[in-house]
DNA sequence: GATATAATATTAACACTGTTAAGTTAGATT
DNA sequence: AATCTAACTTAACAGTGTTAATATTATATC
């Protein structure tokens, strides 16, 4: 009598099966340039069929989304084991979160960028992904402040400092490929570099 | 036998009045709700005739930016007069980059985020505005470290450094409007003023 | 002043787009 | 075997950027 629990399950892997088409789609051509179409191509099914997993194509971006910043998280919580020195750790993430915004570019930008022009309201949905994404950002910074290596600042708004900074480099870097930027990792290296001895006691 | 000139200088208004169309519109509405036909509308010409004078869309948002990108060189260059304090001045531009940034969102990510994905190959283009305004950055810094007021580093990557910070956290007060930032100016200068305390000598 | 010649603007069309409403089909339950 | 329901498809709407062909207008020449 397992019958509905194998519906359920190949309900499942159908909107498994879209999520994996649209994130590739998007990927590689962009979210602009994908159309609902397309997806139900790649995927053997009538377009509409998507609508009976996904409201609409900004919910099936920002389910991508969410996958994305799964793996951004999971990425992170490697760096937390290591104890020892807190200012490196977050040396670490920051580089991290840079080198994995520029192995995945496109979804970095879809994250990041694409998703808030359509999906408006998103600040830090409670349990949400992103939240945990920054709560990861306020540990890791707190231990700092606490451990008196940098100077006495509220956590939020030092963490947001950094996320600005990781962010802004990410994103020239994707943005403006052409520009004649000194070498990549030296780059990224200074920014972070840069920010963290701003922020020291 | 001023009809040629006359007629170049029609010409040039109908294109002025298609570009301010079309800052409005997709400053208001977004680049993607903007259609030609509205833009066209709005002028009251049928929408093939702004083909006549831009190649197409993209093109018409290249215009609309190289504005916006003047626009910024200008407000940045008032600054440059005063030339007491090196390090205050960069720090003022900082500012007046984020602030400007946040006084036309729209325009910021148009300029800095919409149009490289439509425009590929922009680096800075010799002496197109956008170089003009690296320039400015360039000089800046370049005072700093002269002066020994910066560690000894080169200027290119010290500019980028700076640029990568004022970038990020505009773009993320526009993105993320519903995210609970600290109070916005204090995070705009506690970021600009991490950044150059980390660049000090 | 009529006519030829440019310059400028428009119409019609193509191949798309996201999305909805209505219709169909296949499988499980009775 | 009949019914019900979940899953899926077809057809359609109103819109998109862009092109080619056509029409209109204004200027220059006769």
């Amino acid at each position: 009598m397992g019958t509905k629990e194998r519906r359920a399950r190949e309900k499942e892997q159908l909107r498994q099966q879209i999520l994996v088409a649209a994130r590739e789609l998007f990927v590689n051509e962009g979210y602009e340039n994908v159309s609902m179409r397309k997806i139900a191509n790649r995927i053997e099914y009538s377009p509409t069929t998507i609508y009976l997993y996904f409201r609409n194509k900004a919910d099936l971006l920002d389910s991508v989304c969410q996958e994305t910043l799964l793996n951004l998280l999971n990425t992170l919580e490697e760096l937390k084991r290591d104890k020892s020195d807190p200012v490196e750790t977050l040396r670490k993430s920051g580089q991290a979160y840079v080198k994995f915004g520029l192995k995945y570019p496109q979804d970095y930008k879809l994250t990041f960028v694409i998703r808030p022009q359509f999906q408006k309201d998103l600040g830090l949905e409670e349990g949400s992904v992103g939240e945990k994404v920054f709560n990861y950002l306020r540990e890791m910074v707190s231990e700092c402040i606490q451990q008196k290596r940098f100077r006495q600042m509220d956590v939020e708004t030092t963490g947001q400092v950094l996320w600005s900074v990781v962010h802004g480099v990410t994103l020239l870097l994707i943005d403006f490929p052409d520009f004649p930027w000194t070498e990549k990792d030296k780059l990224i290296d200074t920014v972070i570099h840069t920010a963290i001895e701003g922020l020291k006691a």
